[in-house]
Order: C-alpha cells, then sequence, then structure tokens
DNA sequence: CCCTAAACGAGACGGTACGTCTTGTCTTGCT
DNA sequence: AGCAAGACAAGACGTACCGTCTCGTTTAGGG
C-alpha cells in the first residue's frame, strides 16, 4: 500500500506545462491540421522524446492541453450548473456560462481540435470523452434529474436527450462556423425546451 | 448559352467513381487520420495527379465520397423532410431517417471523416457545410418554418435552434460513440421539442 | 536485347552528382563519423529520400562519392599498372600514381572514410571492394604475375601477398596518420621486394 | 546506529572488467557501427553515467576493450617478437604468432572495430595507436635494426617500410575479409621480404 | 486520317513530420 | 559518496505522405 518509489531523475513538471501551453498556442495560430508534435516540441524548446513520453499521440497531447486551459481560464473553475433549488435558473446560469466559454474565439480552435481529435480516433474520442465532455454531460444530467425529482421538470422526460441535445446544438453551430450566433440560440432552444419540459398540469 | 468544346481526352468517368468508392473502403476500414491521397490512388489504381486533379484536398474528396455513398444507399435519396401537411407525422419521418442513416454503423465512419474535416480545415468545413451538411438543415428549416406558418407550431419559435440541436445532437452521440441508443434519444427528444413547440392554447 | 522501358518520371542525373560532391564536402570537412544522411541531404539541397533512393546506407553512399572522386580527379583515370614490357619500371610508376593520390591530404579523409566503411559494417566492405580496392588490387597481381611469366620476377613468387603487403602498407600509414611519410617508404618497400623477387639466377 | 556505517563503493574494480567484456561481447555479435554507449552500460547492468566516467568516447572504450581481450587471450602474454640470435626464426616465430591471434574468428571482429574506430576519428586513431598498435610496430622495428645491426640484415633497409607492409598486409586481408587466407600470405610475404633483405654478397 | 491537346499510369521531386534511437549531461533516491 | 536509474536537449535514423513535376502512352475530337 505504501507509494511506490521511482528510481531515476523525476520528470520535469514545468516541461508538461511548457508543452501544454505550446499546443494551445499552435491550435490558435494554425489549427489541429497542422499541429504537428515535431512543432510542440520545437516551441516548447524540448525534445520529441520528452513529448512523446508523456503523450503518445496527437489527441491525448490535444485533450490534456484544452482542458488545462479551459479549466485555468474559465471564470468559475466549476463547469458544472449550481444547484440552488431553483432548476430553472440554475440551467439557464450554466448554459450561459457554458455557451460563452465554448464560443469565446480565443476558445473556439480548442474546442475545434478536441473535436477533430475525437472524429479522427476513437481511442482519442474515449480518452477525451471521459476527462471533458463526458463529466460535463453527465453534470448537466444530473441537475436535469434532480429538476425531474423535485417536480420541475416532468419525471418521464429523457434527460439524457435533454443534455445531448444543448450541448450538441453548440458543437453543431461550432463545426458550421455559427459560434457567433450560439449565445442567442442556446437561450431560444432552452425556452422551447423548458416548454417541453414542464411537468404536465395536474389533473385532479 | 453555347458549350464549350474540350479538346483532348476527356476525364474517365469510371475513374471519378472508382476513386470515391476507394475512399469509401479505406474510410471504413482505417478511419479519416489514417486516410492518405496515397493510399486512395494506390487502392484504384489510379496515379496521383488524376486525384489531384479532381479534388483539391482530403477534405474536399471526402465530402463527396460521403455524399455520393449516402445518396447512393439511402432508401428514399430524398433527405428533405415531406410535407403531407401534418409537420409531426413530416418530421418524425424524417428524423427516424436521418437517424437511422446517420447512425448505421457502415455510414458512422463516414459520418466522423465527416466531422473531421470539418473540424480541422475551416475552408473544407465551408464546401462540406454547402454541399451536405447545409441543405438538410436548411430544408429542416424550412419544414419547420412551414409549420410554424400553418399554426401547427408556435409562430415565435426558433426554428434554427431546434434543427441545430436535432441535428447537433445525433452529431454528438456519434461522436461520443452513443451511435446506437440514438434513434431511441432522437424520439424523446423530438417529444420534448414537440410539445415545448405546441401553440400556446387560445386564452379566449 | 530489347532495352526495358522504365515507366514514370526518370530519376535526375544532376542530383546524383551533387550528392555526391556534397558527400565529399562533408567527409573532408567533418570525417566519416560525423557524416549523416540528414546532412548530404540538406548540404544537397535535396530532400532525404531522394538520397535513400538510391543509397541504403551510408557506406554504400560514401563508396560511390570515393570512386567517383577519385576516378574524376586522379590524372591518368586510369588505376591500372602500365605495361610496357619492362616490368619495375611500370610497377614503380603505378605505385608512384598510387601513393600519391592516396596521400594527397584532400583524399586522405575520403579514403579513411572507405576505411571505416569497410571496417564497420560486412556488406558494406562487400561493395566497397568489390567497386574500388577490388580492380585495383586485381590490375596490380595481374601485372606481377605478368611479370613473373616473362621471367623478370620469380615464378614462384606469391604475388598476391605482394599486392596485400604493397596496398596494406599505404593502408596503415593512412590509419597511423604517417601519410607524409607513404611515398618514400613506398619506394623503400618497393626496393626491398623488388630484390626478393629477382629470378633467382641461373645455376648452370 | 552508534557505529558509523563506511557507505559503499560496492562495485568499483569489477564495473570496469564487466563493461569491457561486454562491449566485447556486443562488438563479436553486432559490430562497431551498431555498438551503442546505451548498449554497453545495459548489457553490463550499470548507468551509461558509469560507463562515461571511465571512457570518454565509444572509440576510448573499444580500445581498452580489445587491448584487455588480447592481453588476457594471447598465448604469451608477450606481443614482441623474441631475439634468441637467430633473426629469422625470431621474426617468423613473431609472425606467426601475430597472424594467429590477428586473424583468430574470435578476434576478426575486435580488431575490425579497433580500424572504424580509427579511422572515423583522428583523436581516437591516436589514443589507440599509442596503446595498441605502436608498440606492437615499434618491437618489431627494434627487432628487425637489431638483425641488421648483427649483420643478419642489410644494413640499409627501411626496417619501418617492413614493418608497416607486414602489418599492414595482415590489415589489408582482415579488411576485404581474407583473414582465413592471412597465414599462408604472411608467410609467403615474408620469404619475398627476407631474401630482399638479405645482406649482398661479399664481393672480394 | 492524321494532328493535337488533354488525361492517363507511373513514379521521382523537394519537403515535412512521423515515432524511435542514441548521445552525452544532469538529477534523483538508495545503499 | 558513489551508484542505477532514468529524464533531459539535441538531433539522426529510415519511412510515409504531401502536392508538384515530368515522363511516355492512350484517347479522343477537329482540321
Amino acid at each position: 500500500m505504501g507509494e511506490v518509489r521511482r528510481r531515476g531523475r523525476p520528470r520535469s513538471a514545468t516541461a508538461d506545462q511548457a508543452i501544454l501551453e505550446a499546443t494551445r498556442e499552435l491550435l490558435v495560430e494554425n489549427g489541429y491540421a497542422r499541429l504537428s508534435m515535431e512543432g510542440v516540441a520545437a516551441r516548447t524548446g524540448v525534445g520529441k522524446p520528452t513529448v512523446y513520453r508523456r503523450w503518445r499521440s496527437k489527441g491525448a497531447l490535444v485533450a490534456d492541453a484544452v482542458r488545462d486551459g479551459l479549466l485555468s481560464t474559465t471564470p468559475g473553475r466549476d463547469l458544472a450548473p449550481p444547484n440552488t433549488g431553483n432548476a430553472e435558473q440554475d440551467l439557464r446560469a450554466w448554459l450561459h456560462r457554458y455557451t460563452l466559454v465554448a464560443t469565446d474565439p480565443r476558445n473556439v480552435p480548442l474546442a475545434l481540435a478536441l473535436t477533430a481529435a475525437a472524429a479522427e480516433n476513437p481511442h482519442d474520442a474515449e480518452v477525451l470523452y471521459q476527462q471533458l465532455t463526458g463529466p460535463q454531460h453527465a453534470a448537466l444530467v444530473e441537475r436535469l434529474r434532480s429538476a425531474a425529482d423535485s417536480g420541475q421538470l416532468r419525471a418521464d422526460a429523457d434527460v439524457e436527450a435533454v443534455a445531448d441535445a444543448v450541448i450538441g446544438a453548440v458543437l453543431f453551430q461550432l463545426l458550421t462556423g455559427n459560434a457567433a450566433a450560439s449565445p442567442q440560440r442556446a437561450d431560444a432552444l432552452f425556452d422551447i425546451l423548458l416548454a417541453g419540459l414542464r411537468p404536465a398540469p395536474s389533473r385532479n
């Protein structure tokens, strides 16, 4: 049960951060297609093996780089919806922050890179989903379900489908270059979904 | 407008089809990341210039290959929703066919390839959107709007947002490996959206 | 006897020469140990595959580069001993030219490179011997044997051993940094060998 | 606890031998070109710095490894020619032993490694000559000169040239893969040299 | 019925990046 | 304090593709 001590020189912690930072810069400058491990190493001022030692593939590196970037630049640093008891308020607040982050011009190239990595390689998609998209999605589903449990949304609603739609809509707008329109659309979509999710009037 | 006569040997029409076919095969076998123009030419038994003469980039080739594949395998070959007058029936029929095609195991790699191409390269994204996604989206929006016009949906609904959500949800499921769950989810989502889109009851 | 037609774009003849030239320059500047295929390609202004397409290994490239260099700079361009009938004169003339070429300061690094290539890799040694050393050695042996046949040298002499000694002595001097002393030593060695090779006086 | 423990240097002497032994093994198995400091350290079970602490370069390591190997396997362990008074006998005995060692299949890769090291790097060549080849050559020259002094060889012979030829001939045979033929050739060469070196008959 | 122009397959071109390997140095923790 | 372990920056290895450019060979109109 004791921690296993690693022999030899430990990995440089600063190198990790520098590589991730360089990856983000290159992603913003050139996009995912023109990102190369070689370029990342060169920009960081690090040997290629130092990069490969930490990340086996472009996709894995990008996943970590973007996650690291989002976590360190997101205002509240908390990607889960709040739970004040008022489902509509909570969800709208979360949605507002979500679209704001996802469509921030500085973040759009990063989000597209994630999408490219996931679409290109199933294995990277898996890693990426577990580290980034999954938790986000799960938190949203959870808040929706708690709202359904408390009677604020119809109990029989497929909250997974709702979460897919909310996140998917933003994703679709990113991919079609409509990121700018995203916040307004998100609000409009949310209105419709909320109306559709409102509990049926009591039949007593 | 007089026809401009082309001198010289005309392009082989069979080559076009053979290249598109080979592209689809390779996409299914290896995914977008490992698709190469070189490999396409070799598989087709054609010189590289013959490929480049027709498609300037991997993205453009993939766009055509996938479109060609979908059109030739889709049952009704018509990707626009019908318009029988009954909006709910029409939209549900379209959605059914759409998810069926998009989540067919034979088509999933093709759809992911499209997504990868769009996410990697803004220019390819443009081409791709105009040729494939855009018309689809526009047809759906149009049907939704006609339904709103005829009073079957609330008049003030943001039909663009609804279309984004429906298409985006399927896309999200594809990317997260949830393609199998897609048809059921699509139906559930549609129920909620329809409920939210139902015209407000008259108050007179 | 029909010539086999090669399909595709033919290889650039100028590239061949430019690569060989660059190889020689780098060999003179840095020696064999620090010669790299990468460096050769860069210096030539050529892609690495263009080098590898022609020469599979450093050794093979060096063999060709040196041979090409020697053939193009050697005065008479004929590395075989003359045959005027006077064996002593012919052999001494050949030896003179041989040591002159082998110990020319411009050629020493090339000769050392050949030796390194041969010593490092048996396969390269084989190539190298067949292309360069072998013919040289064979020509010397032949001239010695013809001298023996004409009675100018003892008939029972092991001419192969003599050739080995003459060439080996120069090689040894190159390796021990004694190239400068080589011409005089070669002459002295030749005097002794000739004395030892003189036909036994008739005993009648 | 009160006892002051000497902190360890458990390996100092054995490490040297183990490294040299591993070097020889790898040289025999793979040749000089594929010998790496990394491989030597790994095979020895030693850290790379432990190797670099003792030998600055591949060439220096190989020089020591081969010398160590030859000294420990040579029958008489004495590489200088004997001096019994009979020059011919002494020299032939030395030559016999010399070719036997140099062309022993177990030693050929080691000798080629020495040659490669010397040919690749002038600095290694220097070290190598002073430690191995030089003393050998010097001892041979000395014996030849003493023979000349005692009137058994012509006084005016260039004994350096003779030594170069004898050693160089063997070297040449090694490089050209003719090691097997070496002993016989050495004898034949020696006969000729001896004949050429015999003092001129008195003319009184 | 040749002439000419374009497309054909093949494959070499100058390049970029790949992922791995080795070099020689530097830091750890263990002994 | 010396060791093994192993990370480090650097850079070469040999391969795969990129997109372009000859080649010599079809394959068609148009003269």
